[in-house]
DNA sequence: CACATTAACTAAACGGTGTTCAGTTTGGTT
DNA sequence: AACCAAACTGAACACCGTTTAGTTAATGTG
């Protein structure tokens, strides 16, 4: 047991290392320069070696999406202390679109890059997504419930939410808006703003 | 004169070739499969050829945004005979959800893949977004005019609303919101009724 | 018609990519 | 010391975008 487990540990020790190098990649010098030969300078192994720990490149690619989905519900998990539901909504809004900005390589990596789902991941996947969704619903339905929110179905509500905070990330992050730096996040606070006013009750 | 003229035609007949091949290309089979290479193959020529024609691939690639804008702007140029602002706005939002689900990968090279500007490019780029965006403030002017929406700002309304179409149309397309297709134009056509509820007075 | 010039085109190469596989090195067990 | 299995890699394959030198075809000119 001691030796299997240790087996393991130094195995995901490796997947780590590789997993590490392909984040440091991506996010210095972008999806064009994250090769597995790249990869495999950068922790001083041969490229074959990349593939005792991964079955191919998506692999490497899904669990950088992992990462970053990781991340970004952490953040959004530190809002749930706000117990007034439409505070929490508005917080959670705001941050999202403040992490989007901030954040624009791995809010592509969670939305809008293909990722390439393997069959075994594609669930997987599905449940991180769904589980950023359900927060979102949850307090979209906690609104409704206090009457707080012009909304019928919850559902529909959330849904509608979540495309404009997307939208709003998305197109500025993609340069469709062009703004200067220094005024989107002014901007899609005004957005974000006029967008909640309209669905307050 | 003549000449030139001949000349300069054959070598727009040669770009039109080779940008057809493209988008066949890319339509059929995908980002991964429009190589140069490809390219040349379906036209039957070698691939240094196209270099006679294109500068190089990002060339063709911003050809194939122009075209697909084009088309896009073309199908909301129809609806320009809608004297009712409201239902001219109403009809141009229900056009570019549908037009981007029934198109997605024209949809994906407009907004959401990133395209690279070519330093020239850039100029002309901006004006076709921008040109796009016009249509969308103007139309949104004229409500307001009639105060029939809940808008005090008409730039920031105009892209309220672009961001809710752009959220609604990238999330499906990218497969963030797993619905099947044949579902997808009715709860995109509720969302998008919900949503203009809300900015109506 | 014969020759010179120019335009159109391509074969081959360069350095890059993901991936595979035969072969070597290494560490642990008998 | 001999063996074995695990870890690792060099070299190759088939692709990619792009460049260059060189060939072929078309044109203009005497």
């Amino acid at each position: 047991m001691g030796i299997q487990e240790r087996k393991t540990r130094e195995r995901e020790s490796m997947r780590g290392m590789i997993l590490d190098a392909a984040m440091q990649l991506y996010l210095s010098e972008g999806l064009g320069s994250l090769s597995i030969r790249n990869i495999a300078e950068k922790i001083e192994f041969s490229p074959a070696t990349i593939y005792l720990y991964y079955r191919d490149k998506d692999e490497i690619f899904y669990d950088l999406y992992s990462l970053a989905f990781g991340q970004f519900l952490a953040e959004q998990h530190k809002l749930s202390g706000i117990l007034d539901p439409y505070e929490r909504l508005y917080a959670g809004c705001k941050q999202y679109i403040e992490w989007g900005l901030a954040n624009p390589k791995l809010y592509d990596l969670m939305f809008i890059l293909e990722v390439p789902m393997t069959v075994i991941a594609e669930e997987q996947c599905k449940d991180t997504g769904l589980q950023s969704f359900d927060v979102l619903r949850q307090v979209v339905s906690a609104c409704v419930s206090e009457g707080k929110l012009r909304v019928k179905d919850v559902e529909l509500g959330s849904l509608m939410i979540w495309n404009m905070l997307h939208g709003i990330v998305s197109l500025i992050i993609k340069q469709r808006v062009l703004v200067p730096e220094e005024v989107a996040d002014g901007m899609s606070k005004a957005l974000l703003d006029n967008f909640l006013l309209l669905l307050r009750r």
